[in-house]
RNA sequence: GGUCCCAUCGUCCAGUGGUCUAGGACACCGCCCUUUCAAGGCGGCGACACGGGUUCAAACCCCGUUGGGACCGCCA
């Protein structure tokens, strides 16, 4: 099932849920479920106000909301102890208000599945929030209702809620629910070893997904993370990682995100896919070239082949090969490579017609070229590269020239 | 500041008292292959935070120290 915790109208918006579920099912992540929203349960969370409220956990605190920032620490529960007739006056006058859950446990103990027995002390934390002002639920109460109603039986969550299960502990409780399991997984951090965030670079999944990474890599990776029964060598898809997933063998210390170990995934990824696949996926970009070979995909294909295994997204794939057709700036010690033979080499060259302007036959006319004139291969294919391209390395010569087209070719071995 | 969590190579994980001169993956370095760069194959560098216990024996158990992190909202 998928809830929406959606009672913070400030930042709850059907785009976000929009947003959020495209982002889980292209990864893979269907909710077999119905799909529920807080804010569609609303009378329900009253309901068990009330009871709160009727068996004594719970007290109206007129005081006002977070005396901004400053975390001084708990509210020290000013509102806990004014009497009855003064609470029902100032309700009455309309003086407003939220609820609290007046916690008052010392020594309060529950059991997380990987960690064991945990103790508190909850009044340290202060009485807690159930409803404010507007009488809307907090998360922290509202989850213990669905989670109830819904029969959840594993509460699997970041370690930051750690802190806040005793209170939800409480609630159950003082509700006489039975307590579902708990499991408090690290969190995953930044490579300052903070808490990811925008700020640290953390990238959107449809982030990923627009630069083309396959939603296995992903997830492949993130498996990764503090558990050690992902595969390392392949991408797997979701099912089979939860086929293989042991809740018990997630190890406790926070994994540092590494986003190179991440492209070796990608990379994995990239290589299974056929290079014809993703030619008709990246065609415009070779048709950006002045003189692409009609109908012949071969050498590009091949050519992306050469290409595909460093990248680790599409992305990379279609910058890679824009950086194969450029001619780069070229700097003055590759630009000096132009050499004698360079003019006859083109006219050889110039004599291939377009419709034989293939890897094969290029590459014979360069090595009977090199044969004739005896020139060693190092400097002859390294000084061609160089007038080609204005690098001193790349895809192999023939077939970058095939793909680059004879006009091109023709070109840029006039100019200089 | 208070409370809590955590602690093996640079990073992610193995390791649950002897089989650990600590294993794998990523990264890095070298060699092979190759006209170049990649890819691939082979090899190398590289860690049990520190100090006390317990034990015949400790990376593994206990305590302390140090270090890192999280939380302390009418957010979730």
């Amino acid at each position: 099932m998928l809830r929406f915790e959606d009672t913070d109208s400030e930042r709850s918006s059907r785009a976000f849920e929009e947003s959020i579920l495209d982002d889980l099912l292209w990864l893979g992540i269907n909710p077999d479920g119905e799909i529920s929203r807080q804010t569609e349960r609303l009378e329900r969370y009253v309901e068990i106000l009330f009871r709160l409220e009727r068996d004594g956990f719970v007290y109206p605190c007129f005081c006002p909301a977070a005396p901004d920032k400053e975390g001084h620490g708990p509210y020290p529960g000013t509102c806990r102890n004014i009497p009855p007739d003064e609470r029902r006056g100032r309700i009455e006058s309309g003086e407003s208000f939220c609820r609290r859950f007046a916690a008052l446990a010392s020594g309060l103990t529950f059991r997380d599945r990987l960690r064991g027995d945990l103790t508190f002390d909850v009044r340290l934390g202060g009485d807690f929030v159930l409803t404010r002002a507007d009488g809307t639920p907090t998360y922290t109460f509202a989850v213990v209702v669905d989670d109830h109603d819904f029969k959840v039986t594993h509460v699997i969550r970041g370690e930051e809620h750690i802190p806040n299960t005793p209170r939800q502990e409480l609630i159950y409780r003082a509700l006489g629910w039975e307590v579902p399991e708990w499991v408090h997984i690290p969190m995953v951090l930044d490579s300052e070893r903070h808490k990811l965030s925008k700020r640290s670079g953390a990238i959107s999944v449809s982030a990923y997904r627009d630069d083309g990474w396959s939603a296995e890599a992903l997830v492949s990776y993130m498996a990764t993370l503090s558990w050690s029964g992902a595969p390392t060598d392949k991408v797997s898809s979701p099912d089979e990682l939860a086929s293989l997933f042991d809740i018990d063998s997630v190890a406790l210390d926070s994994p540092v995100h590494d986003p190179e170990r991440m492209r070796h995934f990608g990379r994995l990824s990239m290589r299974s896919v056929s290079c014809e696949k993703l030619l008709g996926e990246l065609g415009e970009a070779f048709s950006r070239i002045a003189d692409p070979p009609d109908e012949i995909d071969a050498d590009r294909a091949a050519l992306l082949g050469e290409l595909l295994p460093e990248c680790a997204s599409r992305r990379e794939l279609s910058d890679s090969l824009a950086r194969a057709f450029e001619i780069a700036p070229v700097d003055d010690e590759l630009g000096n490579e132009r050499t004698a033979w360079m003019d006859d080499l083109l006219d050889r060259l110039a004599a291939l017609p377009s419709q034989e302007w293939f890897t094969m036959s290029i590459k014979n006319i360069l090595k009977k070229f090199q044969k004739e004139r005896a020139l060693e291969g190092k400097i002859f294919y390294h000084a061609l590269r160089a007038t080609l391209t204005g690098r001193d390395h790349g895809a192999p010569l023939a077939l970058l020239m095939a793909c680059l087209g004879r006009k091109i070719v023709i070109e840029r071995l006039g100019k200089r």
